[in-house]
DNA sequence: GCGACAG
DNA sequence: ATCTTGTCGC
């Protein structure tokens, strides 16, 4: 007898995965839920790309000034050996360490960091971007397409509307309206932010489409390098 | 036992 | 995530 959203059994896992959920919890306590002070003019987003054959992916970093315009000032991928199952939950264990390859070969340290997945908005408080951060020692924002926990509200049909999301009777993120007639993206604080400058962040950074500039050229350019590659 | 489940 | 062309709708 599971509660919606206690996934993955831990009695039932493999050693390893159970490591995993406790190296979560330990790590979850050194998190920095509120908005650090500080400028923020430089903001990254980071995503990964999987090659079909399964063994071997691709991740993206791409950095931009913060303005009026969106300007690129970097960009840095990695290649790298699949080494760990998706497992809702386990994402970070999955993909941090290509990213973190990625982010070794940036120049630039961004002032804050969107990222394809969750932040707080997580079985145990401690997604992709929440993992990120505190391993980069900087500010995250989870930026997911899709829901992993948490309940929430429709959302108006107007750019810049939001529902908070909420997981065991706490806010944890918004679902948040970037683009009209388009389902709602999924914002969640990862490090050093709190959800208020996260929605902002977010919707600073989208330039009519539906996902943040910074992630969705991150994912332009993983995809584009993949294929690259394969040749 | 069934349904839910970031990428 | 990925395999994949056209196609319906704003």
């Amino acid at each position: 007898m599971h509660k919606r959203n206690e996934i993955q059994p831990v009695a039932f896992m493999a050693p390893r995965y159970k490591k995993a959920i406790e190296v979560q919890k330990v790590l979850r306590e050194q998190l920095i839920l509120k908005r650090v002070a500080g400028k923020i003019s430089t903001v990254a987003g980071a995503d990964v790309s999987y090659d079909k054959h399964g063994d071997s992916f691709f991740a993206g970093v791409v950095v931009y000034k913060l303005g009026k315009q969106l300007e690129k000032i970097e960009e840095a991928t990695a290649h790298g050996r699949i080494r760990f199952p998706y497992i809702p939950g386990l994402l970070s264990f999955r993909e941090a360490p290509i990213l973190l390859k990625a982010f070794k070969k940036l120049k630039n340290d961004p002032d804050v960091i969107l990222f394809d997945g969750q932040g707080i908005a997580h079985p145990r408080h401690f997604g992709l971007a929440s993992h990120m951060g505190l391993i980069l020692d900087r500010r995250a924002i989870g930026c997911a397409k899709s829901r992993l926990v948490g309940e929430f509200r429709c959302v108006k049909n107007v750019v810049g509307a939001y529902s908070k999301l909420f997981y065991q009777h706490e806010a944890v993120g918004a679902v948040l309206r970037t683009k009209v007639n388009t389902n709602p993206i999924f914002v969640s604080p990862g490090h050093k932010v709190n959800l208020a400058l996260a929605i902002h962040i977010a919707l600073a950074t989208c330039r009519g489409y539906r996902i943040p500039e910074p992630v969705r050229h991150a994912h332009l350019l993983v995809n584009r390098v993949r294929k690259e590659q394969i040749k």
